[in-house]
DNA sequence: TTAAAACGTTGCGGTAGAGCAATATTTAAA
DNA sequence: TTTAAATATTGCTCTACCGCAACGTTTTAA
C-alpha cells in the first residue's frame, strides 16, 4: 500500500524505511471510481492527494461550460488545487478519476504537521511548490505561440502513452482545443510518421 | 530610496522602522535606461528586482523570434526570473525596463540570507512564491477559451491604467495576439464604450 | 526645430481551428 | 451476448485572427 510513496519520498530525499514507516500512516488509502468527482467547485480542498494507482483530472469549467485541463495526475504523483488547499477557501477546480483510481490522501492539517516536523516532508513540500510553478510557466511558455499540432507534439514527446491512455476528449481539453480538431491532428501526426 | 520597500514589507508583515533598517542596506539602488535588458536567455539571474520607479517587461523569444510577455512588473512589484534566481541556472526568458525605472536589486546570496534569519523576509518570500503560482494559474484559467476581446477586457478590468501606459507591442505580446489585432480590438473596445 | 524612426490604424486576402452533422467505432450495461 | 450509449472520425462551412501593405501619428534624437 506504501511502497510506490516510498519510493517516491525515498528517490527525492534518501529517507529510510524506519523514519518513513513513522509517519506514513497519516496517509490514508482512497479507492475512487472511474468518473467520481472528489473535489467540486466551489469547496475547500482539504486533502493533498498521491496517486498509486490510476490518473485524476485537475480541470475548471467556464462560462460558456467548455472544460479545460490543468493537470494529469498519474502514478506516483501529488496533486491538489495548491491554492485551495494551502488556503483553505473555494476551489476554481474539479478533480475527477479518469480511470479506476487509488490514492493515498492527507489531510491539510496532517500534511503540514509533517511539513513542520519531518525534514524530508518539509523537503518534499518544497519540491511540491517548485514543480507547481515550473509546470505553470511550462504550460505559458510551452505553448504560447505553437499551432496545436506543435502542442500535440510536444506533449507526446514528453509523455508518449498519453495519446492512448487518455480519451481524446481529455486530451484536447488539456490542449485547448475541440476533440474534432484533435482527431484531425492525430489524423496528421499518423501521416508524418509513414 | 527605501520608502516604497519599507511600505511594501510593512504591509505584509507589519515590521516597524527600526527592523526594517537593519538589513534594508542589502537593496542597492540601481537606474536603468529604458529599452535596456537587465537579463539576457541564458545567463543566471543572480538577482531579485523590487521596483521603485518605472515598469520591468518579463518575456521570451520562440523559435520563429516571437516576443511573449509573462509578467510586467510597476512599481511596488517584486521581479525575477524564479527558476533561474532559486537553482542559479541559465534563464529562459528577458528582463528589460519598458521605461527609464529604478529598482533595489538584492543578489540570490543576500536575499536568502536575509529569508533564513530575518522572520518577515521569509514571509515576504512565502507570499512571492504564493502569488508566482496564482498569476500563472491566472494566466492559464483566466485566459484559456476566452476570445482575444474578453481577454483585453480582463486585462482592463484588472489594470485600467495600463493601455495608456504600455505600447500596443508590449500589450499584444501579453495576450499572445498581433498588434494589428490589437489595434483592432481597441476601437473595438472603444465603439461599445459610445 | 526638424527629419527620421518607431508606432498605430485599417483594408484586404489567407489560414487554423470551431462546430454542426452524419457515420463508424469502441465501451459499458443488462 | 446483445444493445444502447459514449466516443472517434471526417466532410463542410464559418469565423477569429494573422500578416502584408499603405498611410497617418507620435516619439526621438541631432
Amino acid at each position: 500500500m506504501y511502497e510506490l510513496l516510498y519510493k517516491y519520498i525515498h528517490n527525492k530525499t534518501g529517507i529510510d524505511q524506519k523514519a518513513f514507516s513513522e509517519f506514513c500512516y497519516y496517509f490514508k488509502l482512497k479507492k475512487i471510481k472511474k468518473n467520481e468527482i472528489i473535489l467540486m467547485e466551489g469547496d475547500t480542498c482539504k486533502y493533498n492527494f498521491f496517486v498509486n494507482k490510476g490518473c485524476l483530472k485537475f480541470y475548471s469549467i467556464n462560462k460558456d461550460g467548455k472544460e479545460f485541463t490543468r493537470y494529469f495526475a498519474f502514478e506516483v504523483k501529488f496533486g491538489t488545487d495548491l491554492a485551495s488547499f494551502i488556503d483553505q477557501k473555494p476551489s476554481c477546480e474539479y478533480i475527477e478519476a479518469l480511470e479506476p483510481s487509488e490514492v493515498l490522501m492527507i489531510s491539510r492539517e496532517d500534511f503540514f504537521f509533517l511539513v513542520d516536523t519531518v525534514p524530508q516532508m518539509n523537503l518534499i513540500y518544497r519540491d511540491i511548490l517548485e514543480m507547481a510553478y515550473k509546470t505553470s510557466q511550462m504550460r505559458i511558455y510551452g505553448f504560447q505561440g505553437k499551432s496545436a499540432l506543435e502542442q500535440l507534439k510536444s506533449l507526446v514527446a514528453r509523455q508518449p502513452k498519453i495519446l492512448s491512455r487518455l480519451s481524446n476528449k481529455a486530451i484536447a481539453s488539456y490542449l485547448g482545443i475541440t476533440p474534432y480538431t484533435l482527431s484531425r491532428l492525430k489524423a496528421e501526426l499518423f501521416k508524418e510518421h509513414s
